[in-house]
DNA sequence: TTCGCACGTTTGATATATCAGAAAAGCCCG
DNA sequence: CGGGCTTTTCTGATATATCAAACGTGCGAA
């Protein structure tokens, strides 16, 4: 992980290093991030990395006040009501596009893709990043195949931002509604018609967004907690730890 | 416009000058911005102008290359196409929302604001900005009414990026397919059924592509003579404005 | 103990300076 | 008069320094 070439600008670098760490899990929600040590680490200026982070506020993975800090973003419950009611959205959308602009291969590489995510979703929970990288691959492929590359871009963000919230615990109940929801929400993907696939889609993503609701709902009192106030020991961070 | 208050910080009033003159018309397609000058201008250092115009380049109504400028955004045929996609979801979203969220009141309210959005259609172009912000208003009032933030600021940022386009000039052909396309618009949104006022949306907006693509096609030609480079003396750029 | 307040530390915001790359202008040669 | 080259100017990228505000700590009073 030293600097293997001068990608392209060291904010870009910073940007790319910075998200990847959000994403993978490593920074945490609510985890404040401190421009000058992540300047050093880095070894550049903390210019770019102020840059780098600024632009990781506009997608909504950090936040910041004035001279407070930076840190991971903590959904509200607003917040996450207003993800799903985009992403809604827009994975609609790219589901009516998918039934006419998808080719013979796609659609059977999507559903080949549909059925893996199905089958892992029952794996126990050893590489549950790989099972959300997956995940995330097939939604990312169903917008391509809608031939929109604004889309595919509008959706990407949204799933980046959803994926900082998705790395916490998933409750155990283990009961699952829908044996094969990615299967047969293909299937009617693959058919001719553009209306039913935009329903079905919205029921997808309506169900995902009740999942995750439920999951998050404890870090919805943390923003209470820590939401006036940008903790810069590691004290309070803790309280949802254990 | 001289500086009354150090409102929040010297880039957000960078952002919002510079928002402001290019959703007026000021700024043109393809102008290009001096960094240096404009925090002269504003009397401050370059540093607050390159947050603020690194959020307009975010948002996606500049553009810019690493060491060559910073130009205000010119469309290609399939970023407009692109970005009519992504608008199409997220109001078709917000018409569905708005059929069970919005109050009689905001219904009333938003009829009339139809009504006269459609009036002033047919008004001499004395007034267009006027008439761009008005509708810019009706779109934005049936996204509140959905009551979902997220969904509002989405909408906004889209109309935003659409309002750098709209400001090129009209053909005067003059002919309207339909006479009161959102006193119509309304009517189906202000009833009770989710599935027709997301259509009647969807139809709203393709055919307000439609005419875009129309307006802006001789845009596009322009992009592939000056999109390369960044021409910073004035010549190149009056090549469209005969 | 608990609350409140002062003080040192850390933070983001901003200013200034420097650097390498891109564009423009001048220049030479045909 | 025109095409290629150098030089100059301008641009964004980055580094360093400074400042006011917010945070954390500890002391002291109730």
């Amino acid at each position: 992980m030293t600097e293997t070439a001068d990608n392209l600008s060291l904010a870009f670098e910073a940007y790319t290093t910075v998200r990847q760490r959000i994403l993978r899990g490593e920074l945490p929600m609510g985890q404040v991030i401190s421009r000058r040590k992540l300047a050093a680490e880095l070894g550049m200026s903390f210019l770019p990395v102020s840059e780098a982070l600024l632009r990781l506020e506009f997608e909504g993975l950090l936040e910041s006040r004035p001279r407070a800090g930076t840190r991971v973003r903590i959904p509200t419950l607003r917040d996450v009501q207003g993800h799903y009611t985009v992403r809604e959205a827009l994975e609609v959308q790219a589901a009516r596009l998918f039934t006419s602009a998808a080719t013979v291969e796609e659609r059977n590489e999507l559903q080949k893709l549909a059925a893996r995510v199905d089958l892992m979703a029952y794996q126990p929970e050893a590489d549950r990043l790989h099972y959300l990288t997956l995940h995330e691959k097939l939604h990312r492929r169903i917008a391509d195949c809608a031939r929109c590359e604004s889309l595919s871009d509008a959706i990407e963000k949204t799933h980046a931002l959803a994926s900082t919230w998705m790395c916490v615990g998933r409750s155990g109940s283990g009961e699952e509604p829908k044996r094969t929801p990615h299967q047969s929400l293909l299937e009617v993907l693959c058919g001719a018609d553009s209306e039913r696939a935009g329903e079905a889609m919205r029921r997808h993503i309506v169900s995902s967004q009740t999942r995750a609701l439920e999951r998050l709902q404890p870090y919805f009192e943390m923003h209470k907690v820590n939401g006036a106030t940008y903790a810069r020991s590691a004290k309070r961070n803790l309280e949802l730890a254990g």
